[in-house]
RNA sequence: GCGGGCGUAGCCAAGUGGUUAAGGCAGUGGUUUGUGGUACCACCAUUCGCGGGUUCAACUCCCGUCGUCCGCCCCA
């Protein structure tokens, strides 16, 4: 048998309702605050990715999955995150061309050649946002709330809100150097790891989950430490909005992002929930991006949000999934019957009635089982004698009532027929 | 990429060297050939992820492989 490759799954119907609960969510506190949705290629040239991401990230060193172009030389990569491909867009169609800032957001399959596990897959989805073309700490502050919004109208319980500063290019030189001079002494006593990373991306170090390396990274100095008086100012700045906003936050200084692009503002938003994959959703601010991917020189702040993870919290604290039952269930038997149940049922839904058609030709009774198990409020039944008739007969299945009605006045009443199923099935 | 746990039907599982592979849910048929949600009856794994090996005998032990889960790593 042929199954799915590892790291990819099938998202099936009993799931699904999950899916399209989050993105309708997203879809409407997004569209209030006016973001577009923008669509990107899945595929892109994998300089964009080295240059955006940055060649020393994990990301981009060892997890992208890439391929040469048919018969071509061009290098290809499947995006394994979302923000360099709209960056990418918004430079190539001159959006800036527009004035003002753009708000963006996307929704769509990423990929990652990493270890599977529960709420990491090779292939996996994110919905991300970008607001680019504003440096204000207002827009920090209104990328972070809008990440909360969605997250509490999906009543999901338990979450923190963890915040750092990278600050700039130089404030993150001038960390770097503290920080190194500081570890250098304790080098032997740090993981592997970390060792390595000691000259390559020492800010990783720490986060590193190694209990002796925390020790040391405890006492480490604190990269707001380092920041000049813009980067500090703009962080106190959005500190302030948050409180006012009445959004909690935990200052994080270890809280450093693994892909090259960020500066200032950088956050992560975590449940308790999720065992090592916690994070939920994930960003900061990214002034040197545009620019770097051949753009103006232009500022930028955005997040992005893990699907899975968000559907396995919905799963865990949330009750059962939207389910989605037919307004009427539709019992036939007998040739001239089931010739017309089928004609009716297509007539009713045109009308807007949304109907299950029992299919089997079985006996009455096992319709009647199933229909009670559909989760249909009525049913409509045809025989032979009803057939004959051109009626059929509506029974309410709580009470067991029905009666007869003519097909066609059937098709005339669906407006009382829709606001009683709705009332019933809401009781 | 490293370390570890697990893999019996659509789902939840019992069985842990001896041959008919429990049970429950779901499903199908019937009691009830035109009326359901209950009840009862019957059916539903020639086979235990897959491939090798050990043994008179393997779901059970060993090796490999695939998948999954947990931790590291990474990150959303």
């Amino acid at each position: 048998m042929i199954q799915a490759l590892r790291g990819t799954r099938d998202i099936l119907p009993e799931e699904v309702g999950y899916w399209q609960l989050i993105e309708a969510t997203v879809r409407e506190i997004l569209g209030r605050a006016v973001y577009q949705e923008i669509r990107a290629p899945i595929f892109e040239q994998t300089a964009l990715f080295e240059r955006g991401i940055g060649e020393a990230t994990d990301v981009v060193g060892k997890e992208m999955y890439t391929f040469k172009s048919k018969g071509g030389s061009k290098s290809i990569t499947l995006r394994p995150e979302g923000t360099a491909g709209v960056v990418r867009a918004y430079i190539q169609n001159k959006l800036n061309a527009q004035g003002g800032v753009q708000r963006l957001w996307y929704t769509g399959p990423m990929f990652r050649y990493e270890r599977p596990q529960a709420g990491r897959q090779r292939q996996f989805h994110q919905v991300g946002l970008e607001l680019i073309g504003c440096s204000a700490p207002r827009a920090d502050a209104e990328v972070i709330a809008l990440a909360t919004d969605i997250l509490k109208a999906l009543n999901l319980k338990n979450l923190e809100l963890a915040i750092n500063s990278v600050g700039n290019g130089s404030d993150r030189a001038n960390y770097r150097e503290a920080l190194v001079n500081y570890l250098e002494p304790y080098k032997e006593d740090l993981d592997e790891d970390s060792k390595d990373r000691l000259t390559r991306n020492p800010l990783r170090i720490l986060d590193s989950k190694d209990p002796k390396t925390q020790e040391i990274a405890q006492n480490a100095p604190k990269i707001i430490d380092s920041l000049g008086t813009e980067s500090k100012k703009h962080f106190d700045t959005v500190l302030q909005l948050l409180t006012d906003l009445d959004i909690k936050y935990q200052i994080d200084h270890c809280l450093v992002r693994g892909l090259d692009y960020y500066t200032h503002t950088a956050f992560e938003i975590k449940s308790n929930d999720l065992g090592a994959q916690a994070t939920v959703c994930g960003g900061g601010r990214y002034d040197g991006l545009v620019k770097e991917l051949g753009g103006a020189d232009t500022q930028a702040v955005g997040w992005a949000i893990g699907m899975e993870r968000l559907v396995i919290l919905l799963q865990k604290l949330s009750s059962s999934q939207p389910v989605n039952s037919p307004d009427l269930y539709i019992v036939s038997r007998g040739g001239a019957a089931e010739a017309q149940s089928l004609l009716l049922a297509q007539k009713l839904r045109s009308a807007g009635l949304g109907g299950e058609l029992d299919l089997s030709g079985s006996a009455f009774g096992k319709q009647f089982k199933r229909a009670d198990r559909s989760g249909a409020v009525a049913c409509l039944v045809l025989g032979d004698a009803e057939a004959e008739n051109k009626t059929a007969n509506l029974k309410w299945l709580a009470s067991g009532e029905q009666k007869a009605i003519a097909q066609s006045s059937l098709l005339e009443m669906t407006d009382e027929l829709k606001a009683k199923i709705s009332e019933l099935k809401n009781s």
